[in-house]
DNA sequence: TTAATACCTGAACAATTGCTCAGGTGTTAA
DNA sequence: TTAACACCTGAGCAATTGTTCAGGTATTAA
């Protein structure tokens, strides 16, 4: 009632605008979880995560071709999310990364419900 | 070398697709990040997790329409992440997953570095 | 050198996404 | 009843995304 604005909320309000924080970290925490929101990268990540594999590998494993593979691995690596080693023609990559792991551990348990 | 297939990587392809395991897994793991992904949909989650909090001040809080927000909350409605009480002409929204704040928790360590 | 292999790259494409807009429903107060 | 409010909805849109395609580089073997 009175001269509160709209309905009693402020509180609520200035509660929840604290517990975003400033946008730019919100911003890179979305970022965070688009990385593994595609399948292929999630599926790249995972394989990665267990195994250091070439492109070709991947390629083979997830069934695409190497250009997809290598389109998603220059991200991946930009975003150092994996480290590469080169030996002769072959590059193998490997997880650069140990949070990411917690984090798919996590979902998981969400996913299974 | 010699009759062994491309190169001798069989071993870690067959290890690392046992550590994919099936499709619909991934995908349904991928989906879980995906919601997270967008930074409006991340920051009604983080909101909603901290308050109860009516569409109106959803939208006045991250500074878009009710409409966006509306759209955005049937969607979380849907993944069933967020649950709603009806009061008068206000529908208050709540955070109904408790799994989700652990990734928040889990990814915001990442982000820090 | 030539050819094959392994990988990378930019452009172009279809598909998806988040938002706006206009209009809708349901509830409340005058 | 009328008007105001709070929220929802579908259509349409611009922007982004993941992939394919064609061609590129670098390394190795013949």
């Amino acid at each position: 009632m009175s001269n509160n604005w709209h309905h009693n909320h402020q509180e609520a309000i200035r509660s929840a605008r604290k517990a975003l924080g400033n946008n730019e970290r919100v911003v890179s925490l979305s970022e965070t979880f688009k990385v593994l929101s595609d399948p292929t990268r999630l599926k790249i990540v995972l394989a990665l995560a267990k195994e250091e594999l070439c492109v070709f590998d991947i390629a083979k494993l997830l069934e695409v071709t190497e250009s997809a593979i290598s389109h998603q691995l220059r991200l991946l690596k930009t975003l150092r999310l994996v480290k590469y080693r080169k030996d002769g023609k072959m590059v193998f990559y490997s997880l650069d990364d140990e949070h990411i792991e917690d984090l798919i551990r996590i979902a998981s348990r969400h996913v299974a419900e």
